[in-house]
DNA sequence: GTTGCAGGTGAACCAGAGTTCACCTATACT
DNA sequence: AGTATAGGTGAACTCTGGTTCACCTGCAAC
């Protein structure tokens, strides 16, 4: 019944597009379009995929989006519908200039004060100036490392954040590659 | 020149399909169909847009998805193709069952010491038995909290990553509403 | 029962998608 | 000069997409 659902759903995910009149008939075993017609009008009901203005089908906000509830303090609301205050994209919310960004894995312990673990994912952005506070990869005297950017007067510098890493005040070269602009860990 | 591909992934990203024929047109200025078809062919060449079996245009990959490059230590490649060795959707990396899938804005110091900071999004699952060891969002004797899921013995009780807050041993009740997935900060 | 109705088939319809062919430029190259 | 060549128009074609209509079930409600 429901399964229908989870065939089209499987065939955008794989086809990164919505399954056309006919392939889904070939997905549900139905014979006629008009079938799958009512059929996608009651998904569309469900709110499982909608239509846009010419008809076409399209993937609802729920296939790629993830409610977003509140605080963590004020709990798990018993009724999700209720307290649902927004659907969001990781993706969207995170990336600005898909051209310029980029991710990398971090390794070492040196950004850890800042909750930037070992094997955590940092979302960073090239060219772009980096103001002075944000956390930048940087190549420094011929190695490459993340790090704060600060300035003293007008002598930039790069702090790391655990104390048990010194500044680093570059002799020879400072070349800024990125701006770190989101961190991603998994469990 | 190359500025009908941004009017193209706009036209993607606002209707959450690829448009057809007829509306590149409209967006390109085009009076040909086959203008189209040529330019959406120099695009697949580009590795911006793909066509499947049928022949229908699909968003590539690298339209959803992100460079995923190496280590930070190891640095930014000078040549970005040579040391890509892959490219990823942070949704799909983070997220396995949408179903039973939320967000939740921390609030709060109790996990610093775990990278968890306040204004970070956590992403949970519900409907999942912790292990020991996972970090999960809990309701204790009346209050929401989010907290590491420990045991001593057959005795459950939830421990904070921050010296500064106690060890939490349930008296009346102890009701797990879901297991942390994952961490997402924005800067 | 028989009445209603959700849910299926089958056929018709038009507009659009994707492709191909012939042809028409400008521009660059020797 | 002439001649490739990239990039555009215009028209033809087939197949599918989305919609609508008429009709045929089986099953639940009264």
């Amino acid at each position: 019944m429901e399964n229908y659902k989870d065939r089209i759903i499987s065939f955008y995910k794989k086809h990164r597009r919505m399954p056309g009149y006919k392939e889904i008939m070939n997905l549900t075993g139905f014979k006629s379009k008009n079938a799958v017609f009512k059929l996608i009008n009651h998904l569309v009901d469900a709110g499982i995929v909608s239509k846009d203005s010419q008809g076409k089908i399209i993937p609802s906000r729920s296939l790629d989006e993830i409610p977003m509830l509140g605080l963590v303090e004020a709990g798990f609301p018993s009724s999700v519908e209720e307290e649902m205050t927004d659907t969001i994209s990781i993706d969207n919310y995170l990336i600005e200039n898909k051209e310029s960004t980029y991710m990398l894995e971090v390794k070492g312990e040196s950004m850890i004060d800042a909750g930037i673990h070992e094997g955590d994912l940092v979302i960073v952005e090239r060219n772009r100036n980096p103001k002075v506070g944000d956390i930048v990869i940087a190549e420094v005297d011929g190695g490459w490392t993340m790090k704060y950017f600060r300035k003293d007067g007008d002598k930039v510098y790069l702090e790391p954040a655990n104390k048990k890493f010194k500044n680093i005040y570059p002799e020879h070269e400072l070349n800024i590659a990125a701006v770190v602009k989101g961190v991603v860990r998994k469990y």
